[in-house]
DNA sequence: AAAATTAAGTTTACCGATAACCCCAACATA
DNA sequence: TATGTTGGGGTTATCGGTAAACTTAATTTT
């Protein structure tokens, strides 16, 4: 490989000369700056970030962990942080923990032996925090995405897992549904908390009892069921309405829905968050659609402001709103 | 950030013990190996993987780029990539061009400052050959995915479009369809042409004449349609079944077609290369199914074999088979 | 008992870049 | 004339690690 040493000796001047010819530093005549270009340019001359980033301890790199990247929820956020990194001047370095607290510690360890200058995590779950602490504790700035993790103060982009969910069940309480299922992630994960939460909240706020037997925690990845459909079925007066957790769950949902013969919407309705992406023939689906790709840039900004110290030491929260988009998956209860 | 040295001090030992501690080579006595091990511990040590990747040279880090982040058939793709690289003991960085030259460029350099050890190459097109030429003039290995490029020798991970086209044509001749349309993806990606040469291969194989008229040439990125659609509708003797050329392709299609109130299968007949994905709710398509995950794992090891200099000179040429799913999209054409 | 090994570390140089400081001639200023 | 000042560049040390050669004391071999 080229190294700014062999370019100084072609061009009889010595190394520093030729780094500041590369930075644009220092007092260079515009006869040796133009002649080192020169030669740059014949010796395919490409600078070796590893050695910059060791003398000036920044890499220039940012680390994107994510939980699941088959979801369009997280590929779209995936594209808005890598837009938004490169326009920035960063590199982005993908992990996909696939929802496993193994797999994200095993990014972890690489982030700090690669030295990236910041993360973007959107944690498996609350399990994450130690996780998080080490980040801390090597004091790699982080900007927490999607998913808020109990015991750890940080800037973060979320959505309003809270409102999305009260809007899609009082949609459903509007068409007329009384008893209204809830098939939720992993109680571990904060938006399916506070999805839980909102979902409690339409129920009061039209005075509808909450019914334990109506509320099942299963996981963003898919929809484990167990038999678990089938018993709410057979309830003595079973649900006409299910918000699913996120895009996942409904999609599974339906699935199971469809195989025993239960129509969608005209005998069960189902609304859920997270729209399902671009490999959807026809949108169906009743959603709290949130601006995924958002999420990605806004975190990257927030995380580089905070890498640059150009933001004041509290933490900043970024909410972005979720949208009601009523579609085909919800109607009226049956008669 | 605790480097050797500080190690080094604390264990009353010389940087170089510390060293070989690490990596388990030397001469050290169990009783001070255990020491050094404590004290890293205590102190949170972590390696500075730039440092070692200067000296070593060598980053075990592997680029990938692919041309779409949001098709599950890339997604699904990256993980296999992922999964196996991380086997391996190596990074992966990613890097989505979106079917774009400029991004394509600007990644390259990315690539060679980055000085990975090797990258995952899925090329927007054709036109990404000087691309190639740019990493082969600096030693880097790559390895072609589902795309070979015209001018370039290397190894190569990719599909067998030709045949998975000709069967999913034969399906549809099968069925007792005689008009049968392509939409394809741009003819400057070699996939596109395969696939192509595969219609044309089905057609001949059955005695059926190739008719111009009824052969697209669109993007793979999204259907663009501009009318096309209308016209190939209102030919004198139009269509029955249509072969697209990808998956999101036959999604811009099939929405299409609803809008304009043309059922599909009883209408008209659509098969596609690739599946869609987790996120479709009653998979529809008839498919030449590909082994996505497949491709990026097995495109690692052969990377890393080449890498390693454990492989033979000749390039490698990995053909993976793609499987035909009859589902509901496609039916006998209208009487 | 002398010579040869070996175990357990240490010293030195280097990977490729940059910051900070130094150098010297040419020109301007007092 | 003596003294800044500036343009154009060079020297040296350093970032955090590793390979290779070297040291020294203890152990083994003959």
């Amino acid at each position: 490989m080229v190294t700014i040493y062999d370019i100084a000796k072609q061009a009889n001047v010595s190394a520093m000369t030729v780094s500041k010819v590369i930075n644009n530093t220092g007092k260079i005549s515009e006869k040796t700056r133009a002649r080192v270009k020169k030669i740059m340019e014949e010796m395919n001359y490409v600078p070796n970030s590893m050695a910059r980033s060791l003398v000036l301890q920044e890499t220039k790199m940012l680390s994107l962990l994510i939980p699941d990247i088959t979801n369009p929820f997280f590929t779209t956020l995936a594209r808005g942080a890598e837009d938004a990194a490169m326009r920035l001047g960063y590199k982005l370095l993908f992990g996909n923990s696939d929802e496993s607290l193994t797999k994200e510690k095993e990014y972890v360890d690489m982030i700090l032996s690669t030295r990236v200058d910041g993360v973007l995590f959107s944690a498996a779950s609350d399990l994450s925090e130690p996780h998080l602490q080490t980040l801390r504790k090597h004091r790699i700035p982080f900007v927490l995405l999607d998913r808020e993790v109990p015991g750890v103060e940080s800037d973060a982009v979320t959505g309003n897992s809270r409102e999305g969910a009260r809007k899609l069940v009082e949609h459903l309480v509007g068409l007329g549904h009384r008893r209204i299922a809830l098939v939720n992630g992993s109680l571990s994960v904060s938006t399916a908390r506070d999805r839980l939460d909102g979902y409690k909240d339409a129920l009061k706020l039209n005075d509808i009892p909450f019914d334990e037997s109506l509320a099942f925690e299963s996981s963003y990845k898919h929809f484990e069921d167990e038999g678990m459909l089938r018993r709410m079925l057979e309830l003595p007066d079973p649900p006409t309405a299910v918000f699913a957790g996120n895009n996942f769950l409904a999609v599974g949902l339906i699935r199971k829905l469809l195989e025993l013969g239960v129509k969608v919407p005209d005998r069960m309705s189902v609304v859920c968050f997270d729209d399902l992406g671009a490999s959807v023939i026809d949108p169906f689906f009743t959603v709290a659609s949130q601006p995924a790709y958002q999420f990605g840039a806004m975190g990257i900004q927030l995380l580089v402001d905070r890498i640059k110290g150009a933001t004041t030491p509290e933490w900043k929260k970024l909410v972005l709103p979720s949208e009601l988009i009523v579609r085909g998956s919800s109607g009226r209860p049956p008669a």
